[in-house]
DNA sequence: GTATAAGACATACGCTGCGTATGTTACCGA
DNA sequence: TCGGTAACATACGCAGCGTATGTCTTATAC
């Protein structure tokens, strides 16, 4: 069976698609500044032209990468979430996912260092808002509501988590391949114990 | 008596703060790449030319800016958390007083939202871990010591600590100015629950 | 007191890199 | 088979940084 799609439709999207995978490995190694239009083109073997045909700006090429990689980063969380059996353990378990994939280099820096930078940082809570924030501040609303967390500001909870996992996975974009691990374990332990801080007392 | 300075030096001096003054402003309004060095010294009713011989290059003089702004910041944090009493109120008093820097639009848009942007995130750090981020440790690693912390990685404690700050920066800097008492009533609130979390439990 | 050096800028230039405007070619539909 | 349009390539303009060079004024040496 056909795909429906046209033959030239089909080499289109390839080029979109190389031409995403380039600008990905470019901003993931040299930074948002650091690359040039004109060298992302080179990669893929065509000219800048393509790229402006395809995408209206080099914020827009970025953003297409930063929302490819979110996408990916929620659907994992959220599928590791689902395991859990309660929301503080669904919640553990988000978060394990989370830092897991912050320990990928290209997610770490595109996401976390170049992004805020590459589209300012009005723009980058927007997105944040619709992908990883949104996901926590969901956790933490349904930690509040079963009782198991106080009824503290959800949005100042949430921000602040957010935060951490900011952190969790700057430290862990830079880690040293052997040092992973290890640093993925302490911050694992000192979110868990400061998140701790916020449960009911009995 | 005189100030050992001649004539020139004084004028030279002059206009370096000037540049420095005008630079700020336009920093903490249009950002970094919003502000061009032709509009800088067009405020002082100079030239480029000018901002190139007090300055080595656009970077450098943003430094110039936040290291000034930062000097400041750490000075009055310390200035509050010499006031308390124990490891404990001296933290959260230097907390306090951190919090309300931050509701500085000046300092919050300078520091916290354009500084990594200006001069990378590598070099933010390295400025960083002189200024807030050794105050933050120094607090962690006093309250460790006289034992009201547990003993977890101090580092790790640390870069967590210093995420919430800037998280709560970035609230501030961007909440209206009606909202900053309530926003920063919340975000002290939520810290504190949160850093209760690392106490040692009896 | 004058000459010379040096400091404090101004002016002029080149370069990079984005965005846009204008081709050019190949495919698709009628 | 013949426009028309999608998918690019080429060419251009422009902002803004950095640098090289020029100019004027103040300090210093004699």
């Amino acid at each position: 069976m056909s795909t429906g799609k046209s033959r030239r439709d089909q080499f289109s999207e390839a080029t979109r698609a190389a031409l995403l995978e380039a600008a990905t490995r470019r901003f993931a190694t040299l930074g948002f500044g650091g690359t040039s239009l004109e060298d992302v083109a080179a990669d893929i073997q065509a000219t800048r032209g393509a790229v402006y045909h395809h995408f209206p700006s080099k914020k827009a090429l970025f953003e297409a990468v930063f929302e490819e990689l979110e996408t990916e980063a929620v659907r994992q969380s959220a599928e590791a979430g689902d395991r859990g059996e309660d929301p503080w353990q669904r919640a553990l378990f988000a978060l394990d996912a989370f830092l897991t994939t912050c320990a990928d280099p290209v997610y770490g820096r595109v996401v976390w260092q170049e992004a805020p930078i590459a589209m300012g940082w009005v723009r980058w809570e927007e997105l944040e808002n619709k992908f990883a924030f949104g996901v926590i501040e969901e956790h933490v609303r349904a930690l509040v509501e079963s009782g198991l967390v106080e009824r503290l500001p959800v949005e100042t909870m949430s921000r602040l988590a957010f935060s951490m996992l900011g952190a969790a996975g700057q430290a862990l974009s830079r880690a040293a391949e052997a040092d992973k691990a290890r640093v993925k374990d302490e911050y694992r332990l000192v979110i868990g114990r400061m998140l701790a801080g916020l449960t009911v007392r009995k």
